[in-house]
DNA sequence: CGTAGAAGTTGCCGTTACGGCAAGGTCAAC
DNA sequence: GTTGACCTTGCCGTAACGGCAACTTCTACG
């Protein structure tokens, strides 16, 4: 009795492609093959790939497993061979783990202690004083100062506790964005600076000269730049230059 | 400073087929490229390469490490999924090694057919007279015979208990190399008998001649074979064979 | 200045055990 | 005769390079 190669496949639940490939390698040739060229199994087939299949359960190679059938390695010293291989993988695979392990504890240690730490103090601004800073805008845009003023005064002091709270909420995904290497360019970084903008714009309406010397002016003001390094480092002059970008880009 | 492809796998411990690797799968581009082709890597390439280096060490594949070090993923993050497939793997190994020692195991008891168990009984000496075996060696070696008879009768019950644990733990030591399938003259299987030989020189100092008497009296003794047995099957004769080597190689 | 040797380049094959696909021939039934 | 299932060979891809071949370029030396 005579079975293709699909019906092999069948019985032993390995693919059609796999008995090609053993044929192939020379592990598994069919009983005969017909003049049409197709391939026809056996009895001692299916009894060889039973045990080929046993082996490669193992893990054992197809070299080896054919060295074994074909009776040229003894089947005990094979597996012990093997056994000894795989023994070592393991424990390679085990100090890997540890190794692994190990680093991603450091790096969070690292993230969360030394490096680029970022704050999120409660008392961000206080003894903040409106009106010791923007000094220079005061002088160059003095119309839009007197409208950002007028607003101010219109604030109750829920508002401002509502808007520190914001912008305390922005400087802190900003200063995500610095510490995760996020150019100032990012399209991430400037849907930052546009949320920025429009609180600004709550205030009056600054053009693209305007908001970068609003920029300039978190990294000159000694108040403005406490307040972003109180963030994190570096986040004032990271914020001056998304803000640069955003002008030229948006603002001109 | 431009340094050539060369100076850099010198410089980073990698070949330079490796460096090109890297440029082809765009993992490590070079800073710039001549006229004439050649590569030229400068300082951050340099610190890039070691990043890569420091990843690769913890098995991460270069896609995932790329994908790392563009910022694409998060390191931590990376690590974590690299972790947990390796537990997965390690686990896998772990239960693969079983498998095929039990496989191993079943195969040795089928082929012999007896078990390559090894017993550790608790009785093991019960009912073992010391006057009872040893004729022949009683009658080649009548000095040595009646020194370690008197060193015998010198124990104390609680001696005698301790150094039957003692030979015990020896034979059980064996038993496992022998299943383990180390030829007798294994450096491991040497050291036994060598320990065994210590034991003995308590009670006589044998030379190569009566030691290898001793080893045979194991198989032939009923008393002591039945010990060696009842720890494993074909283990007298394997510590004689054992004895029988350590006796040419190192009483000779 | 010509040439040897070192160093660079691209490109292809091989590694493990197949999976997937394409092009084309064959078989069985209607 | 046609259709659909089944078969064939053959090639590409997988991970991370190693190794080799064929060819060009740089550098030092007599």
């Amino acid at each position: 009795m005579a079975w293709s190669i699909a019906e092999v496949a069948r019985m032993s639940g390995v693919t059609s492609r796999t008995l090609r490939h053993y044929d192939a390698i020379g592990l598994l040739p069919p009983a005969s093959i017909g003049g049409n060229g197709y391939r026809y199994y056996e009895q001692p087939q299916l009894l060889r790939l039973q045990q080929i299949l046993v082996l490669r359960e193992l893990g054992l190679g197809l070299p080896a497993i054919a060295e074994v059938l074909d009776q040229q390695t003894d089947e005990v010293e094979a597996l012990r061979d093997h056994h000894r291989r795989l023994l070592a993988e393991r424990d390679r695979l085990d100090t890997l783990v540890g190794t692994v392990a190990r680093t991603i504890a450091e790096l969070q240690h690292r993230k969360g202690s030394q490096m680029p730490k970022i704050n999120r103090p409660e008392n961000l601004f206080e003894g903040f004083d409106p009106g010791k800073h923007d000094s220079e805008a005061e002088q160059r845009w003095p119309d839009e100062w007197a409208q950002s003023q007028q607003f101010v005064s219109s604030l109750t002091p829920a508002d401002n506790q509502r808007m520190q709270q914001e912008l305390t909420d922005q400087l802190v995904r900003m200063a995500e964005l610095m510490v995760a290497g996020k150019p100032v360019d990012d399209p991430a970084v400037q849907a930052e600076v546009d949320t920025h903008y429009q609180g600004v714009a709550r205030f009056w309406t600054p053009d693209a000269t305007a908001f970068k010397a609003l920029g300039q002016s978190y990294v000159d003001e000694p108040q403005w730049h406490g307040v972003y390094e109180q963030i994190a480092a570096g986040l004032a002059a990271y914020q001056r230059d998304a803000m640069a970008v955003y002008a030229d880009t948006k603002l001109s």
